[in-house]
This record gives C-alpha cells, structure tokens and sequence, in this order.
RNA sequence: GCCGAAGUGGCGGAAUGGUAGACGCGAGAGACUUAAAAUCUCUUUCUCGCAAGGGAGUGUGGGUUCGAGUCCCUCCUUCGGCACCA
C-alpha cells in the first residue's frame, strides 16, 4: 500500500535533521586544503519587514541546486550567507515608530532565516554575517581607513545631490530622473563638504577587467556604458579680442569643424574662466542675467528646457582655427559643465541640438557634409518607396526642419572635400588639426568618484574625527561604534548630531591619542572642541566586499585570512538581480582591485561567472505589488503544496534568466508530479524497460544543471516518471534493482531536496552501506551504451518537406547507401519523385534523408 | 535618440542549421461516482477532408542553404538601461 505524500511532515523532519547533523556547514573544513572548490554567492539580501518573496526564492533556489549537485559530484562547494543589514527602511521605520533600527532588524533576518531553512537552502550558517554588526563593520571602517591612508578616500566640497525628503545626499547613482531613487521626492543641489572614493582611479581597469569575467554581454555593455569612455579632439579656439585666452571645446565629431557658427560654453564654465570681465557694456546686463538665472534653476525647469534651448550672446568672438572664421560665443546651460571641457562647438547643420539653438538665436547653418550611399540609404525603410522618402527628406532638410545627417562625402572643408566624413576624411582631418598644433586627443569618462557621505544615522559610523580646527583625523582603533542614544527625527543634520555619547567618546578618543598635538596647539587637552563625523558611509561600501568577510566570517585580526582568501576566492559564480548590474558590481570590483594593490589579494576580478534571475511577475503579467493585490506569498504555497513544490515550481517556470509570470494552476501540476514520485518510489517497482529513459534521463540532468537548464532537467524528468506510469501497466514482472531506483532520486535531490531524502531512506538498501543523506551520496552516473536507442526513426524529406520516414537500427545509421536506397523504395517516396529526375541525395548520418527533385 | 535583450499554439515554454511546438497548464471528450472533487484514458497549432492525405505556420520583408525558429540584412513591436554626453 502506497503511503500518502505528507509534505509537510517529510520537510520538516528533514530540515531538523539535516540541521542537527550539521550537513552543510564547511566551516568544519576550517583546516583543511580544498581541491575543487567552488564558491556559490547570491546578492546577500535586505532584510525588509515582509519576509522572502518568491522572488528570493527563485535565485536561491537555483544557486541551491547547483551547490548540491557540485557537492554530490565530490567538489568542495562553499556556500555562504548573510544580510545587507543597514539601510534606509528601518531608520524610516524607527522614525515612525521610535522602535530602534537595531531591533526592526534582528526580527526581519530571524524571519528571512526561519523561511529559508524552510525552504531547503543548503547555506554554510556557520559563516553568517550582518553588515550591522560591529565585528563586521569594523572591517568596512578599516578598509575606509586604507583608502584613506593611500589617498583614495578625501573630502570635497562641491555640489552634490540633496534629498529633501530622506534629508540625506545621494550619489549621482541613486538619482533617477532627478528624483530620489528610493522615495521619488525631487533631489536638489546643495553644497557640502563630503567624502569621496577616487574609483576614477581604476577607470581603465574597470573596462579591461570585462574582459577577463564570463557575465552577460549586456550586464558588461551597461558597465562600460557606464564608465562612458570616449575618446574625442580637444580643438582650441582662441578669444579674438584677447588672443592669449584660449576656448577648448571637446568633440568625438571633427570632421564637422568646418560647420562652426558659434561656440557654446557652460554657465559655470563662464565663470570659472572669469571671461566676464571681457564682456562689453552693450552685453554684460543680459549675460548677469543669464548668469544669474541659469543657478538658479531647478531640476524641473532644466527638463522643460531639454526642448527650448536657452542661452545668451556674450558679444565676445572666437577664432575657428581652421579656417580663421570669427564666430560669436553664447552661454548656454544646454552645455554641461562635467561633460568634455564644458565648451562646444555650434555645429547646427549636422547636430540636433545645435541646430535648435541655431534656428533660436538665428544663426548661421553650414552644412559641411553631403550624406551619400549606404549610409543615407540606411536611413530608408524598405516600407517606403526609397525615392519618395529620399526627395521627402531633402526636402526637409532645405526647408529647414531637420539636420543633415554626418555620414558621406566632407564639403566646403578646404582640402578635405570629397572625402569620407566617417572614413579618410575623419581620419586626415585629425592629423592635420594635431600637426597644426591646436588639436589634441582627449578621452573622457563619465564616470566620478564615489561620493559616500550620508547624513543618516543606520550605517557604519565614517572612522573620522574633527580637531578643533577642522581637520580630520583618522579613527583606528575600531570598531567605532554606532551610538544608540540619538534621536531619529530627520532635522537636516545627521541624526548623529544628537548622541552625547558619541561627542565624549570622541573628546576621550582625542585625549587619549593626540596629546602631542593638543600641546603643540594649545589646545584643551581634554579633548574640548573635537567633534566626531556624523555622517555615516552609503551601504553601498557595506556590500562591497561582503563576499571576502564570509570566507572567514569570525576572523577578529584580519577582514579575512591569507589561506582562507586563497582557498575559495575569487567567486565562482554569482547570482544577482539585474537591479545591481552598475553600481554594486563597479563598487565591488574597485575595492578588490585596491585591495589587491596593497597586497592583500592575488586576484583582478572577484565574480568570474555571474548570471541575473529574470523577475517574477504576478499573474497578471504585472510587476507584483500588495498595491495590485497580485503578490504570491510563498508561505501559503508552502503550506498547501511544500517548499519542494515551491521549489520545483519556480525553477519549472522557464529559463532562470527570463522573466516570468506566476500561474496557480501549473503549482499544483508540479505538486501531481511530486505526489506521483513519490507514489512510485514507496510502491518500489521500476520495471525493467524503462533503463534506456533512465540512463537519458540521468545524462539530460546531468548536463543541464551546469548551464542553468532546470526548466529542462525537470521535463526530462517527468518524461521519465511518464515512462515508468506507463511501462507499470504493461511489461513483464521483470524489475530493476535498489542502484537504479535510487539514482533517480539522486536527480531529484537538488530541486525536491526533502522528498528526494525522504525517499532514499525509504528505499534504502540495508545490505549495502550507504550515506546517511541523499545530499551526501555520490551523484549518479549514465552509461552511454545503454542509453542508446536500438533503432532511430530518419525522417525523408522530398525538396525540403518531410514525407515519410524509416526506421533505421543504431548501429547502421552509418551506412549511407543503403538507407538512401531504402528511403527511395518505399512508396510515399516512390508516389513523390515518380516522373522526376533527382538532383541530389543528402543523408546527415542518424538525423535526415533528403531527396531533391525537379 | 543611443546601447542591450526578446518576439514560437489558448497560456508558461522546448528545439548542436535537420520531423517546430518536448514538458507543464488550460480546454474538450470519456471512465469511475448518486453527484461533485480527486484520479485515470484519449484529443488538443491553424486549415481543407468521412478518411487516406494535402496546404499554411516561429513579429515583417528579403537573403544564404538540399534544408532556417536557429545564420545574414531590413523594418516593426515589447521590455531593460542610458540620455541636452557635444
């Protein structure tokens, strides 16, 4: 009599009992060399109030069976754990409710533990970490403390990114269409003084670096977007009215200098040259006015102003060194001061933007370049009759409502005329501007160092103390913990500010380690009138480097041991949402790169492998929102169907990487298809004819788990269980034995993790000596020759179409002669070609016939 | 606008250039049942046909090939990212 499948039962025993045996913990490995490691990371997560979604489930799902089945195939598997602890939502949560950031936070990850014991995941406990906790942060204040030491941590004043609503600044990173990526509130501009991390440093690296890791090709696209190299001409222009002052604009498009009616140049860029004094009295009121209006603008008008250019004449010229022309100067905000040398040449015929401030000012349009050939015709759709749409575009151009576009023969350009503007004529025109000695090449990088001041009160203390004049001093004796007696209520400072704790350690921190200095200064040498840092650092630094502290979580001397750094990194494969693919991984792979430069790691790039989960929407097709009411709560799932459904589910739903919609009714499919494993396991027949399945099946599984194909790996083995339903009712008595039943439960293992033990203990052969987990036996081999099919069916094709087919035994697929003749005999074959001379055979050995006829 | 990814049945999806639609869901028919649920069996891309057997078919239009969902070009749509970046 088959037993019933009790999921809740079998997964709760087997979560106990793997927990009291200590199955997965390779912190026990401590001294031991590994000799085919493998690190396992997923993006340590935030533990919000609301517990896992299935979000979470899905990618830890699927690093969870890659590390059981690496483990079942005898490799060291290293599979770690933690929490990205500090953050926003629980300060904001503290403000609303008074109840400590400190203790929001220890409930939420004792709920995200509980659920993803729940749910199987295999993870090394031993080595858990919060970035919150001291012995943690300690070594993210360190590492703060080594960039400093080496001057890749200082401070600057400067305009930076001001959120009103969560009173903190923002890195430009987390401005989202000039709003606060995390409430949505309008960022303003402020100026404070802030520290920063020269990532600039490492800008090359960061893009050569690409080369050397296996990650999606858009995820590196992104990153090299990001970082924005492009290399471009700095042309010089000189002021005519006083020739030693020179213009530098910056540009990738030169072969259009020709084209140049005016030059533009950014407000703040105006200023900072001090070319205000040249301006003549007939302009100088507009341009103050200009001046003044253009600071004082906010985000908003600056976005009205994308369409309607603003800008103001200087009444100065500059010289078009090329051909000697005077063209007159414009500010303009269009222009940005961080972009190239904030000054451009107005090239209106062949740019947009140009060529709007040009129709507005009423100046001048050049046109230098004659699109031809491909390059224009590229610009035709073959919807359209190309004619039509050619004389229709001309025409539009004449009239004056679009610009030329900059690919084909260079005109009115001197000696550059008739040439390619995108070809030789680029190319000449480079050298000779170079040769001529006003033109240099110039590569700009979007990217900016890393502003990681925040004026928020839960995140790691910046290890830094101001004297009395001011000067930072760095804190070394650490942790410098977080004060717990603040107030929470945002008042535009730091919520540090109201710790009296915090004000008289750093008066005795002073006492203690700056006596010499306080002598030297007269100062008091109590430590009167030294005041610590409040601002605490982005949480973004937490999470950088998250992945060398877990390979030695309890380390207290170092942020992790030489020989523990050398046996499991770098990562081998990391799982991350595509919502890090900038910042997180561009922060990550900066600090491994300065740490390796000071000698603490031996590696370039920290996630060689790394692949993004796809989201997973509602059924609905829409993102899952408790707004939209189509959010799926895995604990009910789990309660009704098993995490081994959950489970089994989630990873059945489609590729990993794509994203995906929830259907309740294919949840309890997968459950019909876990009850009837383990119908057929308990019952323990596995009849004889169904060895060849089985020896695919274990091979199909086999090598789909590598490449992440478990969408597959779980149809072939339903395939089988299909196989087996039906070879029950009709073969003979013959049945396979105890290895075969027991391999199968093998594949299941790393999905239905619980079931599959429950199962192998079931079958469990008393005779034979074998492991006390299925998570510990040795995953299962096929045997090639008896997954061989006897006889393949080979398809006949006349002229391409399939018409009938033939069998053909295995070991003659190769006998091209004689199957070419059988297929030709028969009669759909004969009925096709009869009155027709055939014009050639094909025969692709064991895949197809085809006849060509005419 | 630029960069990137993706378009396959009613739905999720499968397919080293070689029988398109595996597997699952849903739907239809049947069995069991007083009935329902559950379970089991069969059918299920569209279309013509009683059938045998045809025809069409992987977003559009072309190309390469004996053969294209797959490779090349074109356009369209959707999603993600970047964007007054010169």
């Amino acid at each position: 009599m088959a037993s019933v499948y009790d999921h809740t039962k079998i997964e709760k025993k087997w979560q106990q009992a793997w927990e009291e045996a200590k199955l997965f913990l390779q912190t026990e490995k401590q001294g031991e060399t590994v000799k085919d490691k493998m690190y396992l990371l997923f993006a340590f997560a935030y533990p919000s109030g609301s517990g896992l979604h299935v979000g979470h489930v899905e990618s830890k799902t699927a690093l969870d069976i890659l590390a059981r089945y690496y483990r079942m195939q005898g490799k060291d598997v290293f599979f770690p754990v933690g929490w990205d602890a500090f953050g926003l939502p629980a300060e904001n949560y503290a403000i609303k409710t008074g109840v400590p950031p400190v203790e929001t936070t220890k409930n939420a990850i004792n709920t995200f533990r509980r659920q993803l014991k729940q749910i199987g995941i295999s993870y090394d406990w031993a080595n858990e970490i919060a970035t919150c906790h001291p012995g943690y942060y300690k070594w993210t204040q360190w590492i703060f403390a080594e960039l400093y030491k080496k001057g890749f941590a200082y401070q600057a004043e400067g305009k930076v990114n001001w959120c009103p609503q969560d009173q903190t600044v923002l890195a430009n990173e987390q401005v989202v269409n000039g709003t606060c990526e995390r409430c949505g509130a309008e960022v303003v501009q402020k100026d404070l003084k802030q520290w920063y991390f020269k990532i600039t440093e490492y800008k090359d690296e960061l893009i050569s670096g690409l080369d050397q890791v296996d990650w999606p090709v858009a995820t590196k696209q992104q990153q090299l977007n990001w970082i924005g190299k492009a290399k471009g001409l700095n042309i010089d222009f000189k002021l005519s009215e006083k020739t030693e002052i020179t213009l530098t604009v910056w540009t990738k498009f030169w072969e259009t200098v020709f084209g140049t009616t005016f030059v533009v140049i950014a407000p703040e860029k105006f200023l900072e040259m001090k070319l205000g004094e040249l301006v003549d009295s007939q302009h100088q009121a507009a341009v103050n006015d200009y001046l003044d209006k253009a600071f004082k603008k906010t985000e908003e008008e600056r976005k009205i102003g994308e369409k309607d250019k603003t800008g103001v004449d200087t009444g100065l010229k500059v010289i078009n060194p090329v051909n000697g022309q005077a063209v007159p100067l414009y500010i303009a905000d269009y222009v940005l001061m961080n972009v190239g040398t904030g000054t451009v040449m107005g090239v209106p015929a062949h740019d947009e933007r140009d060529f709007a401030f040009a129709k507005k000012f009423g100046l001048p349009i050049q046109q230098v370049i004659v699109p031809s050939g491909l390059s224009f015709e590229s610009l035709v759709s073959t919807q359209r009759d190309p004619a039509d749409f050619r004389s229709q575009f001309l025409a539009q151009v004449k009239e004056g409502m679009t610009v030329w576009p900059w690919e084909g023969k260079i005109v009115n350009s001197g000696q550059f005329d008739n040439m390619e503007s995108r070809g030789d004529g680029k190319q000449a025109m480079a050298e000779w501007m170079i040769e001529q000695g006003y033109a240099q090449w110039n590569v700009t990088y979007k990217l900016r160092d890393w502003l990681i001041s925040r004026q928020r009160y839960w995140g790691a203390p910046i290890p830094v103390i101001y004297d009395p004049e001011g000067q930072p001093h760095l804190v070394e004796e650490l942790p410098w913990e977080l004060p717990t007696d603040v107030d929470f209520k945002p008042t535009g400072e730091s919520p540090l500010t109201s710790s009296v704790e915090f004000q008289q350690r750093t008066e005795a921190y002073a006492a203690k380690h700056f006596q010499r200095l306080m002598i030297e200064k007269g100062w008091d040498q109590n430590g009167k009138g030294w005041r610590p840092e409040y601002d605490t650092m982005d949480t973004f630094v937490d999470s950088s480097w998250y992945f060398l502290r877990y390979v030695d979580a309890r380390n207290e001397r170092e942020f992790a041991s030489k020989e523990q750094m050398q046996k499991w990194l770098p990562v081998d494969f990391y799982m991350i949402g595509p919502e890090h693919i900038v910042l997180h991984l561009l922060y990550s792979r900066f600090f491994t790169k300065f740490l390796r430069d000071q000698g603490y790691l031996n590696f370039d790039e920290p996630f060689m492998k790394m692949r993004h989960q796809g989201m997973i929407l509602g059924p609905d097709g829409r993102k899952m929102s408790k707004s939209k009411g189509n959010v799926i709560n895995p604990d009910e799932v789990i309660e009704k169907f098993g995490a081994d459904t959950l489970r089994v589910y989630e990873m059945f739903m489609g590729p990993i990487e794509a994203d995906k919609l929830w259907d309740v009714s294919a949840v309890a499919g997968v459950y019909r298809f876990l009850r009837r494993v383990h119908a057929l396991v308990s019952a323990g027949v596995m009849p004889v004819g169904v060895q060849r399945k089985l020896h695919q099946t274990i091979r199909k599984v086999t090598q789909d788990i590598p490449e992440l194909k478990f969408n597959t790996a779980i149809a072939a083995m339903m395939e089988f269980v299909n196989e087996w339903e039906a070879a029950l009712k009709t073969s003979s008595a013959d049945k396979l034995g105890h290895e075969e039943l027991t391999s199968f439960i093998k594949l299941l293992a790393p999905f239905a993790p619980f079931l599959a033990d429950e199962l192998y203990h079931q079958v469990a052969d008393s005779s034979k000596s074998s492991a006390s987990s299925v998570h510990l036996s040795e995953w299962p081999q096929w045997n090639e020759e008896l997954a061989q099919e006897e006889a393949v069916m080979i398809p006949i094709q006349i002229n391409g179409k399939v018409r009938t087919q033939i069998e053909v035994k295995t070991d003659s697929v190769g006998d091209k002669n004689a199957i070419l003749a059988e297929a030709k005999s028969t009669q759909i074959v004969q009925k096709w070609i009869e009155g027709k001379e055939i014009v050639k055979e094909i025969y692709v050995p064991g895949k197809i016939v085809n006849v060509v006829v005419k």
